[in-house]
RNA sequence: CGGGAUGUGGCGCAGUUGGUAGCGCACCAGUAUGGGGUGCUGGGGGUCGCACGUUCGAGUCGUGUCAUCCCGACCA
């Protein structure tokens, strides 16, 4: 491994790049804009994934799978939907190759076999769902549908990067439709809460909820709530998404149901997702210039046992204590990973867990079995402690509690002292470049003054946050009276 | 799509005025080690992104082409 690894400060993009692949998360592959996830990713992926999973389940979802390709003529139905991402839709036009004549050993599109019409790679899956659904509604009885995908989506980025814009990407989508507008905005803001919960207690990430102004909606929404994380280098990155989607896809695939009064009225829908994304934001969280910081409830490998040893009969001696240790902390639920290999020295492996995020790690050599102590290291303060083998397994279950409420704590405060209240489009723009972060300012409620701002700083609206609080003051642009701030940043 | 850069063993790089490739890491074998990326000895592996051209001779010069990465516009 490199010892050269760029610092934050030196610079952000190429220490998460750099990061990414160094702690063996993933990879480019030979598909431009397309990574191959590596187990050691993709596991923190499927921890992400159970625990999503499991809230979905018991907030009563179930899930289901629709297909990839989505008929042309079904993408369109949903007029702002299908502008909204038509400009990123990869498209399949042809269904066989052939070899070519003028060129043994090669394949080329065989241009007989081409397609009535044509179809689009979902980048996201309403249209060929609410075509579904059309068919599983008639009445108020068939509702509400709650169904979740886990899937793949293609968007065609002209930019990608690692984790935070591939092609390609893995996500969940939910898609939920309902008898009443009151029950679908209750599904989507409990949506919300479920990813602000996942957020804040298994990525240990502080999120503000709100909701996007126009500009920023969903593609086919009446109204987009969100979650908003701040990453380290004082960019916003949206970490996930609960649309509000009225009527709209109802009435594009004409999905009507009979409610009680025997009367025809179209469904209310919803949409929610997270994505692969959030790796990325859990990279720029928490992690440091010594490699990945994982919290607990996510790492794959929560401890590590290390055997510091000479020779096969004291490795056997150590190898019975490790084993029991390990026995111990399974029985509480504990992730742990003995790694007795001899190929590779205890130093080696020592850094190589901690460029791993690994969260605690436990060192045990003849002075410890010698002592009934274990040496203990914990990846986020970096500290080390020795602690009696006895009771060892509370101990280690209390740390790894420690942990995960420490780096929560820590990136709370980063996040808290990065909200700035601007008042002026000076400071506004001051603090914007000297800073960084959240600012929390007045604008007049218009999408031109959005714009605006946008086209010159950069910064977005990131959303209004929920329970916001009412105050008078004056639109930082154009001076216009205004009710409340709202929080601009760059963003990712 | 615009700007910048890079393509040389698995990875990271060097290669002077052109004279048919070298270093570090990794890898393999042996050996001594083992409380923070271990030392020593020996070994295997590349035709230099691709094409064409200049030349007695091209990794090196020229033209073209492809790919990738970074920055920006677009976006989750």
């Amino acid at each position: 491994m490199s010892k050269q690894f760029p610092t934050r400060a030196q610079d952000y993009s190429a220490w998460y790049n750099e990061l990414i692949v160094k702690a063996d998360m993933a990879e480019h592959s030979a598909v431009k804009g397309c990574m191959v996830i590596k187990p050691y990713g993709y596991a923190i992926w499927e921890k992400m994934q159970q625990a999503l999973d499991k809230m979905f389940k018991d907030t009563g979802h179930v899930n289901a799978y629709f297909p990839l390709f989505v008929p042309k003529s079904l993408f369109e139905a949903e007029e702002k939907n299908a502008e909204g991402f038509a400009k990123e839709c990869a498209v399949v036009t042809h269904y066989r190759l052939k070899t070519d004549p003028d060129n043994k050993g090669k394949l080329i599109v065989d241009p007989e076999a081409k397609l009535t019409e044509e179809l689009v790679v979902r980048p996201t899956s309403e249209a060929i769902i609410w075509n579904t659904y059309k068919g599983w509604i008639q009445s108020y009885r068939d509702l509400p549908i709650l169904i979740n995908q886990w899937a793949n989506v293609v968007r065609w980025e002209m930019r990608t990067r690692l984790f935070l814009r591939t092609a390609e990407f893995l996500w969940q989508e939910g898609h939920t439709a309902h008898a009443t507008r009151e029950e679908a905005i209750k599904e989507t803001e409990q949506m919300l809460e479920v990813y602000a919960h996942f957020a804040e207690n298994f990525m240990a990430m502080p999120v503000v909820k709100g909701i996007k102004t126009a500009n920023e909606r969903f593609a086919g929404a009446d109204e987009t709530y969100c979650i908003e994380a701040l990453m380290q280098d004082g960019k916003a990155l949206q970490a996930g998404t609960s649309h509000f989607l009225g009527q709209n896809f109802a009435k594009a695939f004409d999905v009507k149901f009979a409610n009680k009064d025997g009367k025809l009225d179209y469904v209310w829908a919803t949409s929610w997702g997270v994505s692969t994304r959030l790796m990325g934001a859990l990279v720029m969280t928490h992690s440091d210039d010594q490699g990945l910081v994982l919290p607990p409830k996510l790492a794959p490998i929560q401890v590590v046992i290390v055997p510091i040893y000479k020779g096969e009969e004291q490795l056997a001696q150590i190898s019975e204590k490790a084993e029991q240790i390990k026995k111990s902390l399974l029985a509480k639920g504990i992730s742990v990973k003995y790694d007795d290999r001899d190929t590779q020295t205890p130093g080696w492996k020592f850094a190589d867990y901690e460029f791993k995020g690994v969260p605690v790690r436990i060192a045990i050599g003849p002075r410890d079995l010698a002592n009934g102590t274990v040496e203990v290291a914990r990846r986020d303060t970096k500290e080390k402690k020795v602690y009696a083998m006895d009771g060892l397994e509370e101990q280690v279950e209390n740390l790894l509690n420690e942990i995960q409420q420490n780096l929560y704590q820590r990136a709370l405060d980063f996040r808290n002292a990065n909200i700035h209240k601007v008042d002026s489009y000076e400071e506004f723009k001051k603090v914007l470049d000297e800073k960084g972060g959240f600012l929390a300012a007045h604008w007049d409620g218009t999408s031109e003054t959005e714009q605006q701002i946008k086209d010159e700083t950069k910064a977005t609206i990131r959303c209004i946050p929920l329970n916001n609080k009412q105050e008078e003051g004056k639109c930082i642009l154009t001076g216009k009276p205004s009710k409340q701030r709202v929080l601009f940043a760059r963003a990712y």
